[in-house]
DNA sequence: ATTTTCAAAATTGGATACAATATGCATTTT
DNA sequence: AAAATGCATATTGTATCCAATTTTGAAAAT
């Protein structure tokens, strides 16, 4: 018997305005009114206000009363502390996952990548870029962790694309993904998370520079 | 002009809802109906629905569609990881405060931790213990940091209530607190750090071995 | 010209009403 | 008796309606 998952509306008005937050197609500081979502969508406002409350504990939308949502700004400072926080706990989580590596990891990692080279979409390629990461987090056995985690990359994917198309990073980042997942093969688990971490640090520290240089906050 | 925050209905139903799981007045795997909550607060569902959505993003609910609400209730496990999570994060945070710390800080500090030993309610020493370690970490300048922290402890305070309930442990805790305030007030973040590694980590130990010997998932 | 005032419009917040789904129990069927 | 069916009830999900608040813009005052 196949269970299948009745969606609420409410999800799906969610669902879809993380994934419009997270690509950037909804910019940072945009206002979200309620009734435009609404109609947009189809829906009354009811889900939409269920919607927006989540993404406001989601950290994607700010919410302030009687006033409206708008997405999210984050400062330069907060992009950074979130990097590094992503250094710190998916070097740990690295580390704690190679030993419970399954073959099938590695099958489906390396999958990912190779999607990512062949079809080089720029929209597709942020949510690929987290679905190779997680693969190699997921043996960890730390959901905690993971969800921390996904939620740290809700908030700076945005960030990261816009870098990383700027900068042309794609290749630059396909190649550390190769290393790393090598590195994972080979059950190194120290030289692993030396390379996720300057895979992380390379484009916080190019992102930084780049905000540094434009006078942001 | 004082600037007066509008409190919004869902709001209050949240910090209601919430103070009520943290201090364990509604236990896990509890129901939540919906109206029940709203004849309760004297509000429509609405207000209620929204509440519950955003406890679900903090982790403390759990949401079914159709279904309904439960009070989360979290595997051993679960708590043992956010445990090492609050180790890494905290040792961290606190190394990045100490240096940034005032006398108004210690102060502040020391005032809390007179509060919990002049005024033993268990109720209180939850928020209070929070209260004290927060006001340690603050000074990192670390808000992403600090906002998972706390997140982290509004999903596991419960079980410290229990812990420290079952075993008498204030004055342990109590102790430990007075030590590492010391250690920061001498700038001694290595000793710091170290002192507070193990103030979690024995709550996190005598929790396990509790819960095992209970035979607890 | 600039600022202030104030009323209309737009927007959000909340309550009621209705629809969709799940649950429990009695009845039926084998 | 056990399982299956279907109806009644309870509960959740959504839409519509009304109230409260904010925003806007035009008129008035300085």
């Amino acid at each position: 018997m196949v269970k299948l998952i009745r969606k609420t509306t409410a999800h799906m008005v969610a669902d879809s305005l993380r994934e419009r937050i997270m690509s950037g197609s909804l910019k940072e500081g945009e206002q979200l009114k309620q009734e435009a979502i609404a109609d947009l969508l189809g829906v009354s406002r009811i889900p939409v206000r269920e919607a927006l409350r989540q993404l406001e504990s989601e950290g994607l939308v700010t919410l302030v009363s009687h006033k409206g949502a708008v997405v999210t700004t984050l400062e330069t400072s907060e992009i950074v502390e979130m990097f590094d926080l992503r250094i710190m706990l998916e070097c740990f989580t690295l580390k704690a996952a190679i030993p419970n590596m399954s073959e099938a990891d590695f099958a489906s990692a390396g999958a990912v990548l190779d999607g990512m080279i062949s079809d080089p979409q720029i929209e597709e390629w942020g949510t690929r870029n987290w679905d190779f990461h997680e693969i190699l987090y997921k043996p960890a056995g730390k959901p905690a962790t993971l969800n921390i985690l996904r939620r740290i990359h809700a908030n700076i994917d945005r960030y990261i694309r816009i870098q990383i198309a700027l900068t042309h990073g794609e290749e630059k980042a396909h190649r550390e993904h190769q290393a790393i997942l090598a590195a994972c093969a080979a059950c190194d688990g120290d030289t692993a998370a030396r390379l996720l971490a300057s895979h992380i640090g390379d484009v916080r520290d190019a992102l930084l520079a780049r905000h540094t240089a434009e006078g942001k906050a």
